[in-house]
DNA sequence: TTGTTGACCGAGT
DNA sequence: AACTCGGCCAACA
């Protein structure tokens, strides 16, 4: 993979300051990073979520991409937390070793089996939906 | 500026 | 069930 945008800096000198006509939303970097930090330990959501949930602006696609920056911000993204929509862990190639991603998600309960999440459908959670009390535990 | 490429998704073949 | 294709928006060559 070649190299990826930072939303802390300015990603492209010639147009640098002009996309940030709103900052309400800022770069969409953040806007997806924050969704995920959402994600409660023990669970998981799918790029579809995500992008669904920060407001239609972004794709999956999208979600994917500004996750490739994921692991150069601060606060640390738990982008392992983040699969398809198949539940399949389509981006452990880009963590530090392909093992990773699955090994952070079984530390946190999650079963997986070859690579997708066995119990997929338990530990989804909808960012969008946040009208759930998440008083239920699934552990 | 145009064209290709993506850690995706869903429908069609 | 496996594969292909179009679409979404942004970054890169």
């Amino acid at each position: 993979m070649k190299k990826y945008p930072n939303p802390k800096e300015q990603p492209s000198s010639t147009n640098a300051g002009k996309q940030e006509t709103d900052s309400k939303s800022g770069s969409f970097f953040e806007v997806v990073f924050k969704i995920v930090r959402k994600i409660p330990r023990g669970r998981v959501t799918s790029y579809g979520a995500i992008a669904e949930a920060s407001g239609i602006r972004l794709t999956a696609r999208m979600v994917g991409w500004a996750m490739n920056g994921a692991g150069r911000v601060k606060p640390a993204v738990p982008a392992h937390r983040v699969v398809n929509s198949k539940g399949i862990l389509s981006g452990k190639n880009f963590f530090a070793t392909p093992t990773l991603m699955q090994e952070l998600l079984e530390q946190e309960g999650i079963i997986i089996k070859e690579d997708k999440i066995a119990n997929f459908k338990d530990v989804f959670w909808d960012p969008g939906a946040k009208t759930r009390k998440d008083s239920k535990k699934v552990l």
